[in-house]
DNA sequence: CACTGTAGCGGACTGACGGTCCGTTTTGTT
DNA sequence: AACAAAACGGACCGTCAGTCCGCTACAGTG
């Protein structure tokens, strides 16, 4: 990897950081935008990114990993209480980035569904789940906790604050790792 | 309301109906392709419903309300076999309707929070949980369960056919609501 | 039926955007 | 210093949502 790639990759990504924070929707940053704020030119953005899909992702991934490298989620106690560490730090961390989690979860056609991490979430919560009760829909389940975090809940929920998230999540987690088929 | 505007109203909305079926992604469907599809001016596309958004949201509510006129929901039961009806009919009618579910929820910026029958599907289910737990946070926890139910993770499960669904939401929303303070 | 004001029509046009292309510059190796 | 390869920049392209305005045809009036 040549030196002024490496620099380059660096100035754009923080370039686009800086834009997408300061926006209040994902459409408002262009590509031509994210050029022009990084002194670039456009070839170099997609040279180094492949498309609009590939650059927002590099920046979810880089910002993900600073998050859980500062504080990475603890391994022991049940699984319901590690899923809904990883639910709510995940909820915050949008909350934080909310509109690079827009633009992340929007990208590969508009699906969250398509990028690399959601598969290690997906079986992540779902094997948590199924440690829990071996006869759970686990799989189901851990998409539907995952849906109940993505970015435009989050985004909808900001500026409704009689909405207790916090709790919700927690009775949800909760309720799903008891069992929902007797009683 | 002039006749040729009623009439273009039902040609430009049943010709959107038949790409929309035969799509497999909401953006393969433009307007342009909308208007030739109907023998019809862009203009006049434009002026009967707005911009894109309206055009997919008057179809999909007129759909919608065929659906529920035809079968309507049952109103007595508890209310957690009524919630659970619910989100099965919508899941099946979101199986019905892909790509036009796609293309809705994605419309209002992105987002089905902006879309007008979102808010009725909260309060209702809200109001069904809060009758059966009246400790419980019913708002968010209706949002995760219409989360559960969202067209891109419909069509994500979609020729997965390994999960099954129908276990899975009912898993999800008996355990919903039964507790999730207590045990 | 003829007349006429106007609601509605069509499709060329605009502006913005993601992505490509290719002549020029920078890098690092010998 | 010389040179091949890698990376750069920004003009360019195709597409799409949405606008504009000259034209058409509907419906109310005498």
């Amino acid at each position: 990897m040549r030196a002024d790639k490496a620099r380059n990759r660096e100035i754009v990504l923080a370039a686009a950081g800086r834009l997408f924070d300061a926006a209040n929707d994902p459409d408002e940053v262009s590509m031509d935008a994210v050029a022009a704020a990084a002194g670039v030119g456009k070839g170099t953005l997609f040279r180094g990114f492949g498309d609009r899909l590939g650059l927002v992702r590099a920046l979810y991934e880089q910002r993900s990993a600073q998050e859980f490298a500062a504080r990475p989620v603890g391994d022991d106690g049940d699984p319901a209480e590690r899923a809904l560490e990883l639910l709510t730090r995940t909820w915050r961390f949008k909350e934080r980035h909310r509109v690079l989690g827009l633009a992340f979860e929007r990208a590969g056609h508009g699906s969250p569904y398509t990028n690399a991490g959601y598969d290690w979430w997906h079986a992540e919560l779902a094997g948590l789940i199924a440690a829990a009760r071996a006869d759970a829909p686990a799989g189901f389940l851990a998409h539907a906790l995952l849906a109940a975090v993505r970015s435009d809940l989050v985004e909808h929920l900001r500026g409704r604050p009689d909405t207790d998230v916090h709790a919700g999540l927690q009775d949800l987690v909760r309720s799903v790792f008891r069992d929902g088929k007797q009683r």
